[in-house]
DNA sequence: CTGAAAGCGCTTACAG
DNA sequence: CTGAAAGCGCTTACAG
């Protein structure tokens, strides 16, 4: 059962075609379902299976795509790039995004055929991406969940082929991005509603869109009420990290009576750990959130939201990126976000 | 800033070559930004970069892969296939697992470096997927959230490469699947907790496991309580559509004090709906749900589940496809994912 | 039935 | 500084 290739480098039809001494072509064709028509006698056919079986042969896909004439001719191979540490959900609906603009595109008659790849990095290390600096793996690629680290390589080192970076700004790139003040508006729902001693909930990894979220949420707690924010830090993104730490907040015997969690998942996880030390959402802690989910109106109570509609910022990065590549708009565009306030009962409203 | 290709196929280095009057050589020197190096003239490095412009150059990724040596040589190309109308979550696990999994692999010092597409097709159209038939496109794949008819093109077409199927079980083929009497031990937790008139909440796509998850929920009730089990019938598989379906049936006068969902998502939708009904969990309605989701027990009330680890699963797939690719195990290993009991306070228990 | 050869688009030594 | 050529692994006419 064990492959008995040891050492020789990749397994290839030439090797193949050695070890059962056979031409190229004939272990093609078999390989290939090709031997009918061929008319390969049984024997052949048996030996190059058994041959390919044994070695553990795999072929060369870009050598079979690049081979395949027409189909390989037309073919555009976009990636989607994120940390791995970050949530996929804004990756999912990226997909889906690109699942739907293709489909539109071949309806009106494009010729271009697209693959789709997922690469990840650790991160803060982008550049550990095979073929990011040459575009040897992809012809163009959407950019997300990156650090400051992240930025600073990709400022560094131009890409040489259609980029779109989503949720950060930096020079000489295509962006969309959530407008940055979405956490000033969290502030305005939880000031407005009479709340004064306010916390903010995020963790790690800092992109540039959690800092945003963060940051200016900060600023306008300050300078309308004067009042610090209390930090609460999770260790990850996640529904369960965020319940631990808001456990761990209230266990320190602290208070509050309003809370911005960056996420709505984080809020969630929020959602539980207030319920836990016997209070209530929103007569003791009002909560708002950045959405990045789509049922935030299922919570209990519906979670009063502040963020951009994380589908329809899907849909504009892949709009952007097929622009781009068909050259219709440059590749300093900007896309903006419009934060969407969705005040709900976490913030006594109907 | 227009494509001025017009209508003689793709572009490529040939073709810019031609129409800058230099040699292919020189052209793709300074494509690849190694004109430095190879001392080309400013003046041809312009007027390269102009054409390539021009025409709205894209390279055959293929072929630079190709031609790119050693490390096309140790590419293995990952499939990850799923049905668009499916949820992500699977597939996110999924992506997860190969992640670590290939990770693992080279700290194990193996040669190979693993790329991963993702293809959707409609459900039911699974042989509209490129390359499938031939192997053209990867050298292996996890296919999952099938239909029936997906599942019969798999049957009569036994594809030619190593092939996990997710969730479905397909003579010839490798599977990992959950454990199909999932939706027994549902019915066993309502039927212990005193519940007598059960309803069942799915929606399409009816995989095989959605399929599963009901039918051995409707045989248990129908053996412990012999009651007939109302079915309740979501346009999609998505919390907002299981939260409409839930509150038609409780307008449309009917009651039931025990429901089984299909996915979590689904349950946090008829959480909604039932609490909105002015119903309260678990005193008038318990609720159990098959698991997607990591967070149930963040659920208010916590949600009892039945399924499988869906992190698990994700992991063994991945695990058993590399172990197929390396001929480690065979192509008909079977992997059954044990259910997970979990019951929590959304049936009355702690 | 099988072998020998062309060529997919590209990169990279090598020779001038 | 630039051109001409080899060759990545594969498939597919074409000639026997």
């Amino acid at each position: 059962m064990t492959n008995e290739n040891t050492g020789k480098g990749r397994v290839t039809v030439r090797r193949i075609a050695e070890e059962a001494g056979l031409t190229i072509g004939s272990v093609s064709s078999v390989l290939n379902n090709k031997h009918v028509e061929r008319r390969i006698s049984p024997a052949t056919v048996a030996k190059v299976r058994e041959t390919a079986a044994r070695l553990g042969y795999m072929p060369n896909i870009n050598a079979r795509r690049l081979r395949s004439g027409s189909e390989s001719l037309n073919t555009v191979t976009l990636a989607v790039i994120t940390s791995y540490e970050a949530p996929l959900t804004l990756v999912n609906n990226i997909i889906k995004a690109i699942r739907t603009s293709v489909d539109q595109e071949r309806k009106e008659g494009s010729p271009y055929h697209y693959t789709v790849t997922i690469e990840m990095f650790p991160a803060g290390d982008l550049g550990s991406v095979p073929g990011l600096l040459a575009g040897s793996h992809f012809n163009a690629a959407i950019i997300t969940n990156t650090t400051p680290k992240d930025d600073h390589f990709l400022q560094r080192n131009q890409l040489p082929y259609p980029v779109v970076l989503v949720n950060r700004a930096t020079p000489g790139y295509a962006h969309v991005y959530e407008e940055p003040e979405i956490g000033a508006s969290a502030a305005d729902m939880l000031v407005d509603a009479g709340r004064k001693r306010l916390a903010v909930l995020h963790g790690s990894p800092v992109t540039q869109v959690i800092d945003n979220r963060t940051s200016s949420f900060m600023r306008q707690v300050s300078e309308r009420l004067g009042a610090p924010v209390h930090e609460i830090v999770a260790g990850t993104l996640t529904e369960s990290a965020a319940a631990e730490a808001m456990a761990r907040f209230f266990d320190g015997g602290k208070r509050i009576d309003g809370l911005y969690a960056v996420t709505d998942g984080m809020a969630l996880g929020a959602y539980h750990a207030i319920k836990q030390a016997g209070l209530t959402i929103p007569d003791d802690v009002a909560v708002v959130a950045a959405g990045d989910y789509n049922f935030s109106s299922l919570f209990d109570p519906p979670l009063a939201t502040v963020g951009a509609d994380p589908r329809e910022q899907g849909a504009e990065a892949v709009r952007l990126l097929l622009d781009l590549i068909h050259q219709r708009r440059s590749r300093k565009t900007d896309v903006v976000m419009p934060g969407n306030p969705s005040p709900r009962a976490s913030v006594g409203q109907a």
